[in-house]
DNA sequence: ACTTTTCTTTGGTCTGACCTTTACAAGGGA
DNA sequence: TCCCTTGTAAAGGTCAGACCAAAGAAAAGT
């Protein structure tokens, strides 16, 4: 312990939080949304307005900006009409996506992590849509399914349509949470999976096993069976997780 | 359709993707991350030597700081030394509060579905920590237990302990997507805990019910019981939502 | 040797200008 | 009259440059 040499003993002086000033803007949009005020789809002030009634540069309003769109909470559009001017909207799994991307990048979840947290969002998905999926969520989960029959050669779009057939999966259990995540989780991997698929050497007997896991899939559902739907939903995933070793020379545990 | 007065035939033209430049500056910085140039620790260059190595004006390089800020992935400090400078971190918890609290703020996530999620999430945590709990992860828990009956008056207090026993049983389970997820729903439903915990007319019945609850999944997942501490967690939650009347009026269903 | 001052670097903030986009209004020719 | 061109205004997008604030480092003074 270094005793103070001035001033009246242990004086505890907790410091200012220093807040930036487009901490500041956030907080007060926040306040209007909190308050009801503000609410999705509305139009904030423009953004020499806002500058000016908040007292703040028009710099700091536009970082507040990019900051909330990163949260997928606000987007902007230049020129005149419907398009334009600063809005509040609702894209959670834009921002989700580009959440899990650059995290992933930095190696900040683990690969495993993140299939766990699939097989666990996904088992809940695939028994709730097995409990209370609807005629016409089970005929959206279909079509895909005959879609991806008819897909031979691209598979960009062969996998556009599983990761659809997943979020049809996912809708189907009606928790918007849930759904946001999948789908975050599915188009943060996109680029690994198509990498994958080409890397594979048959792909022709790749794709009739991933239609065949889905039928599955869609068969346990389509009757009822919870825990049916969510095994085989986790055999899916683990064995796509298996066969499309990732990087570029396969497990090395 | 409408034909065109000029041109030859319907020649169509594909408009320019018009980037922003900020979002041009994350797409590099991304390259450099999933290059393996850079990673979480490391720091970038001063604003002003970025900007001119991208040939970018120094708004646009702040513009994206803020964006990859709110993703939890950069942390800036001004001044010399070991601290300023804008560095790559890892901090997903602060985004994903962030996230959460303003998509519940703009009714994007219905309390419900926040709730259900909540329940998956941590009875697979209770499910993993009953299995592979270390002694340390146990001694942790059972420290928080501990902390929690010596604080009989400060709401806040208990409800911080609160919230680390259960962010401790989500460590405790080694995943590292799950314990980010389940630290953020807590941490976003704070001030929302708080209130309720206020307005509750018997605190000490409400603290004494909380502790029991808390010891009955400390002791499931200490036996390795794992479907006893999903069940038990589960339970917990939704009793404590019932309790916790939110907002106003309580439920009305 | 110790303290004080000055310097330097880096993020934080502000101002003001100009560009781009988009709709709409004004004008001009067939 | 009708249609097309052209201008105008409003909004976000971009840029340049200046200055402020923080924090360590080096220089100066005692």
């Amino acid at each position: 312990m270094v005793p103070p040499k001035r001033g009246p003993a242990a004086v505890k002086w907790q410091p200012i939080p220093r807040t930036r000033a487009y901490e500041l803007v956030i907080k007060r949009i926040e306040e209007q949304i909190t308050s009801g005020v503000l609410s999705v789809g509305d139009q904030l002030p423009a953004e020499r307005d806002l500058a000016a009634a908040l007292g703040v540069s028009r710099a700091a309003v536009r970082e507040a900006m990019r900051a909330m769109e990163a949260q997928g909470v606000v987007r902007s559009g230049a020129g005149v009409g419907p398009d334009s001017g600063t809005f509040l909207t609702s894209m959670p799994s834009k921002a989700l996506t580009q959440f899990l991307r650059l995290h992933m990048a930095l190696a900040n979840f683990p690969i495993d992590d993140v299939l766990e947290t699939r097989i666990m969002l996904e088992r809940r998905s695939a028994r709730l849509a097995a409990r209370q999926a609807s005629a016409s969520d089970l005929a959206t989960m279909s079509r895909l399914l005959d879609e991806m029959d008819a897909e031979t050669g691209d598979l960009a779009v062969f996998n556009e349509l599983d990761t659809d057939f997943h979020v049809a999966m996912a809708e189907a259990a009606h928790n918007t949470l849930i759904t946001e995540m999948t789908t975050a989780i599915r188009h943060s991997m996109r680029s690994m999976v198509l990498a994958s698929f080409r890397e594979h050497g048959d792909w022709p007997e790749l794709a009739a096993t991933l239609r065949g896991q889905h039928r599955a899939i869609y068969s346990a559902i389509a009757v009822g069976d919870q825990p049916g739907a969510a095994d085989t939903v986790e055999a899916h995933l683990r064995s796509a997780n298996d066969v499309l070793h990732w990087g570029a020379g396969g497990h090395e545990d």
